[in-house]
DNA sequence: ATAATATATAAATAAATTTAAATATATCAA
DNA sequence: TTGATATATTTAAATTTATTTATATATTAT
């Protein structure tokens, strides 16, 4: 089950033009950081804390190669959190109870 | 068109535990914004202030109703991030350009 | 070992967001 | 007109988030 709490975290994490940028220069391919670098022409260590954020929402994954790491989409959670916000606006349509809505 | 802005700031809008409770509740019916008061127990202005972002993301509708304000979904920009959400994650799977992603 | 590279972490600062408190506006009812 | 109600706006304070700068860790190549 996923708490509200959760989805709001995950919303949050999409809800940055840096961070919607990196995930769908991830659809294409696993990427590396400093292909977020040098695209977003961002600094490495604010590439690192957008993957960071990114990763803590269960986003992305990552995987160690040597020195690099590879950061590819967790295709799971993506199709969770696209599943979500399909039915954010439909699953109290009805039968609503605002005591349910109102809980964490 | 949709801008990538124009995109984040939805899902900013979207993404806070209140304003997704709000959310939740207008799909039930339309709502005056004491009943968020009431319900979510937060202040007046607080809940101003949430609607109003809602409202500048184009998610709800305001009508005034004598002393009342209603608000309800705007069904058709809902439709719109669904869709968008649903696409971000693979519009750019196939020739993708990096120099597109990274525009405004 | 040493140097170079990829990434992470920490600390400081800046910027944005949320909340609260006070006040204003508009409408209705008496 | 006066008082009550529904909502909005403004300002300030609190909190959260983003960015920068400096430094650390881990891995590889020489």
């Amino acid at each position: 089950m996923v708490t509200n709490k959760k989805i709001v975290k995950i919303l949050k994490a999409v809800a940055d033009e840096k961070r919607l940028k990196m995930l769908k220069m991830l659809s294409s391919s696993s990427l590396c950081s400093d292909h977020f670098v040098n695209i977003l022409e961002i600094s490495q260590p604010n590439v690192s804390h957008h993957l960071k954020i990114l990763k803590e929402a269960e986003l992305i994954d990552a995987s160690k190669r040597g020195r690099w790491i590879d950061y590819s989409l967790n295709q799971k959670n993506i199709a969770l959190i696209k599943n979500e916000v399909n039915n954010i606006l439909k699953e109290y349509k009805q039968n609503c109870k605002f005591a349910e809505i109102n809980s964490d």
